[in-house]
DNA sequence: GGATAATTTGACCGGTTGGTAAACATTACA
DNA sequence: TGTAATGTTTACCAACCGGTCAAATTATCC
């Protein structure tokens, strides 16, 4: 008798974690570009190289899926605010998390693309999540208005500090395909993230200085 | 005989282009919410008060729907940035056009969200309009460059500056329910655009000044 | 008012999709 | 090596979905 991975709570055998490693590598490139209710489990199990039951063996359902990959995702999106240090100088932590989250679009950008979907959506899949988010995000914001109290960048509204720097840098990956048209064949390498990142780190180091 | 409207090259009666009207509302709400795939006809009718074979007699496929939906919007889309006045004072320019682009955000969210499904996507439907939008672009990109080369703003790449106001003003729209979780209820009525507004100019103004 | 064209709908169809049943194959372990 | 647990696959199902058809209803025009 078979028994379903998620009746039991510990991991079981080397297989088990090498293939639900193959499905969610799969999901993640299916998810990330037709969204949940596009993405059909068919597709995935042909990017993973087995068969649809084989598939629901390990994940009982598609939701399954879905929710297993956000999960995992979630957790590692939001290591760079984490370390947004209140200790540190402020110039040099805007501009490596600006730094971190960019190499973030550039090294996994269908984890972005994933989350972009679920949000476009209504995130009816992370309600929760959005409260912790909620949290982590009051916390950085009071540190940054800690900074400006101290004089040590201009007046800004820090929750909107926080969105542009999401904004600015998730946009080369959620809109890859218009940011390569748009700069044509010839600046699409690599470079457009050297590029972004220079232009950032100069907007962002002037634009919050402080003023006269 | 009952003959679609496509057959015919002129708007033919008062109550066609009510009920269009009312079709392409509905797709919208349905399309820019669940995206191409995840839309259903029946959704769209049920939304539109109608009956699904009626709504395939104005529109003969789901696909014809949503490209006319496209059509019709990513028009209107681009409007702010052909007003990008190379006469006129960059400050203005730039302030203006941040402006615009957020009412937009605010006014027409769903247009905006529609367009972030496709660009997820791969853009699959409107590559010969990515071509147009390089074009305009790499015009509006000249104007930039010929204000920086003239002294009147500080050095930076003009394509760069273009994405990010279009990253930091669309955010408002397409993650708006992110943007709602993280200010909380008591901060996310109207005032955040405002807030945005206030926020995004001060970074541009001071983030662009000439430096020393 | 009646003929004609335009509009609307219920019933239906073939293909797809999420998920299941059960037989078959492989692995782990005594 | 035997056997029980684990892993894999073929065949299949019911629900859904895009789209068609023909009949019914409504608007238009003389």
């Amino acid at each position: 008798m078979a028994i379903p991975r998620a009746a039991k709570t510990q991991r079981r055998t080397r297989i088990q974690e090498e293939k639900e490693e193959i499905i969610l590598e799969a999901a993640l490139d299916v998810f990330s570009m037709h969204g949940f209710k596009g993405a059909t489990i068919d597709q995935i199990a042909e990017v993973a190289g087995m068969s649809k039951p084989n598939l629901l063996y390990y994940f009982r359902t598609k939701e399954a899926m879905h929710r297993a990959l956000i999960d995992r995702v979630l957790d590692t999106w939001l290591d760079p605010l984490r370390e947004f240090d209140a200790e540190g100088n402020p110039e040099v932590e805007i501009k490596s998390y600006i730094r971190r989250k960019l190499e973030m679009s550039r090294d996994f950008p269908r984890e972005s693309r994933l989350f972009a979907n679920e949000i476009l959506r209504g995130a009816p899949s992370i309600v929760e999540e959005l409260d912790d988010l909620r949290k982590l995000v009051d916390e950085k914001a009071e540190v940054i208005r800690a900074w400006v109290k101290a004089g040590k960048i201009g007046r800004c509204d820090p929750y909107h500090l926080i969105f542009s720097i999401w904004a600015t840098t998730q946009h080369y990956a959620d809109f890859d395909v218009q940011v390569k048209a748009v700069l044509g064949p010839a600046r699409s390498g690599d470079g457009r993230f050297e590029d972004a990142a220079r232009f950032l780190e100069q907007l962002y180091m002037s634009g919050l200085q402080v003023r006269p």
